[in-house]
Parts: C-alpha cells; structure tokens; sequence
DNA sequence: ATCGCTTCGTAAACCGCTTTATCGAGGGGG
DNA sequence: CCCCCTCGATAAAGCGGTTTACGAAGCGAT
C-alpha cells in the first residue's frame, strides 16, 4: 500500500505549480481547458485527495461538528443523531459524536474542543440540572453552540425545543374531552425545562377548563422507568387513584404500564394514558398508546441549520426556537369509569 | 474572543523552546521540577491546549475512527453506535459518525476517507447485497477495517458477527420442547449472511429433532414492517397456518403483530411468536415476546478493541469473531393448540 | 516601440505542532 | 587538566495544504 499523493506529485505530473491545483481546486483560478485536462489527469492518475489535515491546519476550520448528547442508545437522543447527521452531511459537514453519560466534566471538555477549532461548531444537548455556572460560562465563551432540547439556564446562544406547554395543554385537553376530573401528571426532573414545561401547559390547560387545583396531582422524579413504575406503585396503594394520567416521557410509561397489567387494571377502562415524546414503538402496544409528538428530526435538522448560520458567519441573533407538537390519537384515551376506582383482579389479561 | 494561545506564547512564557513544551508534554522529555512548574504555570495561564490539526498533520494520524451505518435512528445502530462510542473515548479516540442509507456510493467514499488519514480506522457496517466486487475490494485496498453485523464476502478483514446460527437453533428448540411440529421462519433478505444463517439453524435444528422437510416453511424478504405484514397476511390466507413463527428480526415481528390483533389471532394461544435481536421493548408488549438476543454494545466494544489492536499496528491476523447468543424466555411460546388453526374472531383483544 | 490590460500562472510565507539531530554546560573519571 | 558523558534543552526541517502578492507573456491600442 503506497502512499497517498500529494498535491506536489500531481502538479509535477500536470506540469504546473502546487498553487495552481490547490486554487484550481478551491474555484480562486480559471485556467484554459488545456491546463484543466491536464490537471484533471494527473487528479484521476494517482486518485489524489487533499490531505484533510493540512488543509483544516491551513483554513483553521475543520468542517465538522459535534454533537454531544447525554447519551446514545436512547432512541430520542438516536433519532436526534440521526437527523443531525443527515443534515450536516448535506451541508458537507462531518459530525463527531460525543456521549457525556450525563457528566459534568464531558460536557466540559466537549465544550473545550470547540476553542481548540477540533471542530466548528457545536450540537449540545444536556440534561443535567445542577450548574454551579461553570456549564452555562462555558457554553457562553464557546459561541458557535446550539442547545438542543433542554435548556440551560444563564445562556443566551441559539436554542431549539419543542413546545412543551402546548404538548402539556394537548394533554390535559385530551383527557378533559372524555370527560376526566382527576388528572395526574408524572414529570421528570422538577427542574428540568422540558418537564416543568410540560407540567405547566398541563396543569394550566386543566385549570383553564375550570378544575379546582386539587384535580391535579403531580410527581416529579426523572426521565426513567424507575420513576415511573414507583410513581404508579404509589397510585395503586392511594385509596383515590386518577382515572387519567400524563406520562412526560415514554420511559415514564414504559415504568407504569407493567405494573398496571400486573394489578390487572386496564387501559382504557381504568386509567387513560397520554404519553409524551412518541419515540417508543406505541403503536404496537396493546392499546395502543395516545401520545404528545414531536418532531425530534426536526429538531436535529433545525439545530444544524442555525449552526450552519453561525459558521458562515451570518450574525444570526441568538433566539429560542419552538418546535411544534402533536396529538397522536390512539386507543388509550377513554371516558372514565363511574366509580372512578381501580379494579383489582379484573379480566383484563394480566401478565 | 482571543485567538487560542500556541505553543510558541506558552514557551515564551515559560521561558523555554516550543520544542521543549512539545517532547515534554509528549513525555519524550524528562525535565526538572522547576521547568516543569514554569511551563505547567504558563500552560494553564493560557488555558493551552495543542492545536489538534497542526497536531494530526505532523503526526500523521488523526486519533478518530469512522462508525459508517445503514442509518442511526435505528435502535439496532443505535446501540451500536453507543457501545462504540464509549469504547472509543475511552481508547482516547472519537468517533466519527457517518449514515450511508444504504447507498453504495456513500460507502465508498466514507470508506476513501481512510486513504487520505482523515479517520485512523473504520467499522464498518452495511446490509447491502448486491456488491459488484467495488466494495469488497476497496475494503480490501483500505485495511484497518472492521466489519460488524453483516458480511462483505470476498473480504478478509476482522469481522465480528453474532452467532446467527445458534440463534436460529435456539429459535427451534424453543418452539420444539413446547411441541410445535409446523414452524415458519421469516426471514431478511436471502442474500443477507444473517438472514440465512438464522434461517439455517432454525432448519437444522428442527430437521435434527426429527422434523419432515416440509415442517418449516422459510419466507424471505427484507428486515421491514411490511415484509412482516405481508407475510402475515398471506399466512392468515392460508389454510393450513403454523403455529410457530420465527420472525428474524424486531422490525419483522413489528409488522407481524398488528395484523395478528387484527384478525384476533392470539399470542401464544393461538400461535407461539419468537423474535431476533431484542432491540425493541418487548417486555412492555402484551404479551412480552420471547426473543433471541445478540449482545450489540459486546459487538461494538468488540470491534473498537480490534479497530484499536490495527490502528496501534499490532499485527492481528484478520479473524471472524462470533459472539454468542440468548435465548430470553417471555410468554410468546406456549404449546399448540390441537386444531392447529387460527380462530377467528376470537375473545382475544381485538384492536 | 511602448503602454496597459488580461490571461495564466508561480514563489514563498504561513498554519501550529512533532521530532531529529545537535549542542552547551556541568560533573566525574583518569 | 582534559575527556567524555549526561542532563537540559534547542534549531530547524518537516507534515501538506492555502493564499497573498507578484510576474511573465501576449495582445490591442496609441
């Protein structure tokens, strides 16, 4: 295996300087067809393509992005990634892929290469809550940064999310429809963006249809199925329990339903479900499950254009984007149950 | 925002060459303590930290792999990509991301970007059939290669695939100690080293317990929605329907489901269900669904640390690794009914 | 013949780091 | 006292592009 060529090998064999390729190359000469054949030629001859190194050493840029997300696996953060990369290879950027696994010091030095120019411009996504000022300093020296999704607070560069009060609202109105009085809703973090959102909208929606603040009963925790087995476990033992409840994300579901399928309390029939995020293949649930959607591609592809704004140097102003969000309708939603209680043991197929 | 400090305002600083900085911190230099405090002093007052570019060009190497893709929303990739990523940063390399869609020509050039040093190795992973030997041989001109999931045939790089074989075998045992005498496998694609050796040991395994050749029918297609949906709807037409099936992918047994539910056809009551890869929740679906699981995040540590072994030059021979498999009992398998049809109609949970 | 304007290029500096000699100073041995 | 070795560095040549500034032809006009 030889050596890759260098631009000197081919303007030795197109009988011109290095110079002339590289500005050639780079669209800042015209040359006559004559010249150009020839150049070509000795292109096509040893297969030649500019070392990337030297060239991103000498334009000090690299044509790459980061994109740092709390972790990979998750289908959201996968679905991001996704996209991102569609769209940054579009613009013929490269994307580096970087999990924090949701610590501090990561985000730190992810954060870090952007001074370094590793690469042009940065995707972030965090959903740590405990800044002490040192993310949010961080993140305001980098410039060229776009948040994704959750925020971070004491910021003020380019952010995209998703209209979390409006999905919040869409729930409570889902559920208020079919006629549901009590209502709870199962947050993640309390002080996480995305789930104080989220539980505002709701919460607000329920308020605005004129239930007494008590007929809405909230749980925060985290994003995890943990949460939301313990939160349901909670419920069942509550001599009281709500006939609808809002789900802020879809591990949060994943948490409840098994523990509803074991007590055999049935859905709809029992509880009506809404969750958030429509990542989970939910359609294939038994029911399937009504859901509040966003658009994560959107998100990733609308993350990369403001980046790609920042990089060409157009001042774009720093300014919050809101996505929209969507109702998925399906089966899980249903008027309640007279008696408004669980009923244990039923034939609802248990597990 | 200032300009990054170099190596030359550090050395300035610390009152030493740039040289010196440089073989010190690579640690080709041993220097007394008190140099040593001066230029730690000077590096942290610039908050210095090498230019990557200049750095890769001098060296030659880049530190950064490419994980080149089908697509990354899927959670089978997903995975993938996580566990990659994670082994890389810990090697200290990152990881670049790449998305081919499955599209030849993106592979080739991802693949070219070897040649040029831009990544130092690639893993490398397609579900494409219909090589015309371009791939095969630019995988082969490339080294520093690895080869996940799927084959390339005509190559002879490392490789590491699960054990589909077992997998298949696994699949079959299953359905045969619950007492299953017709067995269907519903395969990927034909041309796809995954799809047939599933397909392989599902066969083998049955014809080995005695079963007549005509037991177990095979239908190929491609790991999709549809393929699983059509081929459950040309079972249903069909008089005499198994009452196993082998679906060779999540995605397939995702296309299957609904129609089932459609038709009242009941898990396992009226047919038992096994699935491959366990990528998607099936412990929420209802009922949960046996499936045979690979280790995907084993599969992606498992090519870093080979990827790692090349890049360092450590002579590996080439070699094809197979990772083991697993059987994950749920209660999709049950013993057949005696008619051996499906019931139409039936009380089981129509959507 | 000369001026001036295109056209078609080229020379050389530069990007910032690594590394291969090489070198001065000090110390120990003969 | 001199030689040689070790310690503590450094100068300078890359790595392979890009770009600025400049220049040699060629040619029409004066």
């Amino acid at each position: 295996m030889k050596q890759p060529a260098k631009l000197k090998d081919v303007a030795e064999r197109a009988g011109v300087s290095p110079a002339a390729i590289s500005r050639f190359l780079n669209g800042s000469l015209l040359l006559p067809e004559a010249t150009v054949s020839r150049i070509e030629a000795a292109i096509a001859h040893f297969d030649y393509r500019p070392n990337p190194h030297a060239r991103r050493l000498s334009l000090g840029r690299s044509d790459t992005i980061a994109l740092v997300l709390p972790e990979i696996g998750n289908p959201f953060f996968a679905e991001l990634a996704a996209a991102a990369e569609e769209a940054a290879s579009e613009q013929g950027l490269g994307v580096m892929l970087f999990a924090t696994g949701n610590r501090r010091a990561r985000e730190l030095e992810y954060l870090a290469r952007l001074g370094s120019s590793d690469v042009d411009a940065l995707l972030f996504v965090t959903n740590l809550t405990d800044d002490d000022g040192a993310l949010a300093s961080a993140i305001g020296r980098a410039a060229r940064v776009v948040l994704l999704d959750e925020d971070v607070p004491g910021t003020s560069v380019t952010k995209v999310f998703c209209d979390n009060e409006a999905g919040g609202r869409l729930a409570a109105r889902a559920f208020l429809e079919a006629g549901h009085r009590r209502l709870v809703y199962i947050g993640g973090p309390r002080d996480l963006m995305s789930s104080r959102e989220r539980g505002a909208g709701f919460r607000a929606a329920a308020r605005e249809a004129g239930l007494a603040e008590a007929a809405v009963t909230e749980f925060y925790g985290d994003y995890s199925l943990a949460h939301g087995r313990a939160t349901a476990e909670a419920l069942l033992a509550d001599g009281a329990p709500p006939t609808a409840i809002f789900a802020s994300s879809d591990q949060v579901l994943l948490g409840l339903l098994p523990v509803f399928r074991a007590h055999g309390v049935r859905v709809p029939a029992d509880v009506s479900l809404v969750t958030f995020d429509d990542v989970a293949p939910l359609d294939f649930f038994d029911p399937p499950i009504s859901a509040i959607r966003q658009s994560i591609s959107d998100m990733g592809r609308t993350g990369v254009e403001r980046l790609v704004a920042l990089i060409r140097g157009e001042n774009t102003p720093a300014e919050i984007l809101r996505l929209p969000i969507e109702f998925v309708a399906r089966a899980s939603v249903a008027p309640p149950r007279g008696d408004g209680k669980f009923q244990e043991n039923s034939t609802w197929r248990p597990r």
